[in-house]
RNA sequence: GUGGCUAUAGCUCAGUCGGUAGAGCGCCUGGUUGUGGUCCAGGAGGUCGCCGGUUCAAGCCCGGUUAGCCACCCCA
């Protein structure tokens, strides 16, 4: 068979690359668990109706089908979009779909967070994928859920990702913004098509104001007033409490002030002013946030790594009201979503973080000659016992063999099992530190490396 | 789904006017007779993505195809 050519889209990292995400994952998890989220995992399929309830349409489910199947059962089942089985697509919609299963059996305000992967049949591009892991943090609550949770959320966040800085993750910026300000203030104006409206402002960045203001024009039908309006409340951001007094003077110049906006705002404002104070310099209010998922409908969130803004958000949410409503109740929540995949293929490939080693081995055990590898197993089983990763040599190559192979592999330590002379007498086991050449008498019994070296380490490059 | 670019050794890439394939790094062996890395010498490794066409002759030109990358769309 040929070499294999890697899929597109579907990333698998080597040995070091892989310690990396797990250190990422952890340090997920164990923040998560600090502020109270309960771990959950749903299942990798969903019925393909609920993949593609209303306004998600154009997202790219990819379907299961059984080889097996015969044309008749298709016809009979896989074409209906209620028998037909789709992996998931986010982490959102399904915990939705698993709030309202289990509605009887948890407790509201319900916490969770969830790390899976997730599938998207989209064309791969540096930093999207097909196949990648999201950490989601949601909280739900039953028939109503108090802001605060809309404040709280992003924080948990960015104590996440703060975490992570002390291993050569950059500073993350959370850009925030609210539905009910940009509704409300595209209403005031007279400009009924808020969705429109929100994915010509989206491209801002892109392809710049001049020509958004064109496609407001030709595509909403707005006047040439509104699409100003419109770009000139883009253009605010800022990260205190300023910024709400800039929109509502904007609003107020077109007369565009409905009571919408002022909840927005106050609601924005709050969230501001909350994460001035216990995260200062993380959350930037900006206005021209607009998220494409229509099931959003107060706080929208955004986050970018700072000097790495190409690559997109690495962990975006919002406030939803109607994802999980079974008609008779309603379990609006808010949560956000981070892209690891999207974050540890930047780490990797920008060089921002590396592994001390991509084997957990912190000793190799050399075997003099196949007649004593009993002796090095001795010596591997002890080492074992007290908690030391240890391997032993494959081959009782030259012992300079058997140190490349170490090295290779960056095991730091490489030990000698003590050898007979020519009187007979066995002489002390050495260990060596491949690093420093040093090399001393040991004991397998009470020998320890230090603890830096006992697992692999994940660090900044370039340390 | 649309558009552009690319495809040569394990990796990064060169390859002139069309004349049967190159470098660096990596790997293996030896120098060093059982303690690596440096250095020196030697060696292995290629269906030039695939199919077809033009030509005496194609890695190179032409057509197709597949895959990858980038941009758009959308998004983590």
């Amino acid at each position: 068979m040929a070499r294999p050519t890697p899929l597109s889209g579907f990333p698998e990292w080597l040995p070091d690359g892989r310690v990396v995400e797990q250190h990422v994952l952890e340090v997920l998890r164990h923040t998560f668990e600090l502020h109270g989220f309960a771990g959950i995992e749903t299942r990798a399929v969903e019925p393909l109706d609920q993949l593609l309830r209303k306004g998600e349409t154009s997202k790219e489910v990819y379907v299961l089908r059984r080889l097996q199947d015969e044309d008749g059962d298709q016809a009979r089942g896989d074409q209906r979009p209620d028998k037909q089985l789709g992996l998931h697509f986010d982490l959102t919609v399904p915990f939705a779909r698993y709030v309202l299963e289990n509605a009887g059996r948890l407790a509201f305000p319900f916490k969770r967070y969830q790390i899976q992967k997730v599938w998207r049949g989209e064309r791969p591009q540096d930093g999207r994928f097909r196949e990648f892991v999201q950490a989601d943090i949601d909280v739900v609550g039953a028939g109503e859920l108090p802001y605060h949770y809309e404040v709280e959320l992003p924080l948990v966040m960015a104590e996440a990702l703060g975490a992570l800085r002390d291993v050569g993750v950059p500073e993350v910026r959370i850009l925030v913004n609210n539905r009910k300000v940009a509704e409300g203030f595209y209403r005031g104006l007279g400009l009924d098509d808020v969705e429109g409206v929100l994915r010509q402002v989206d491209k801002l960045d892109k392809i710049g104001p001049d020509a958004v203001a064109e496609l407001l024009q030709a595509e909403q039908g707005a006047t040439p007033e509104q699409a100003k309006a419109c770009l000139e409340l883009a253009g605010i951001s800022g990260a205190d409490t300023g910024v709400i007094d800039r929109v509502r003077a904007l609003a107020g110049s077109y007369g565009a002030g409905t009571d919408l906006l002022e909840t927005g705002l106050a609601e924005l404002g709050a969230l501001v002013e909350a994460a001035a104070r216990r995260a200062p310099g993380v959350v930037v209010a900006d206005l021209k946030i607009a998220r494409g998922l229509d099931y959003y409908t107060g706080s929208v969130y955004e986050t970018v790594l700072v000097g790495h803004e190409q690559l997109g958000s690495i962990c975006s949410g919002g406030r939803y009201d109607t994802l999980a409503s079974d008609g008779k109740n309603t379990y609006p929540g808010v949560g956000l979503s981070i892209g690891v995949s999207r974050l540890v293929s930047r780490l990797l490939s920008a060089g921002l973080v590396t592994a001390t080693r991509g084997v957990p081995t912190a000793v190799l055990v050399a075997v003099a000659d196949e007649e004593h590898r009993a002796q090095s197993d001795a010596v591997a089983a002890a080492l074992r016992s007290r908690g030391i990763p240890v391997d032993v040599a494959p081959a009782a190559a030259k012992f300079g063999k058997q140190i490349k192979f170490a090295d290779r592999r960056g095991i730091p330590f490489v030990w000698f099992p003590g050898q007979a002379g020519e009187d007979d007498v066995v002489g002390p086991d050495q260990v060596k530190d491949i690093r420093s050449g040093e090399q001393k008498d040991a004991d397998a019994s009470v020998w320890t490396p230090p603890e830096q070296d006992l697992r692999p380490r994940v660090v900044p490059a370039g340390e």
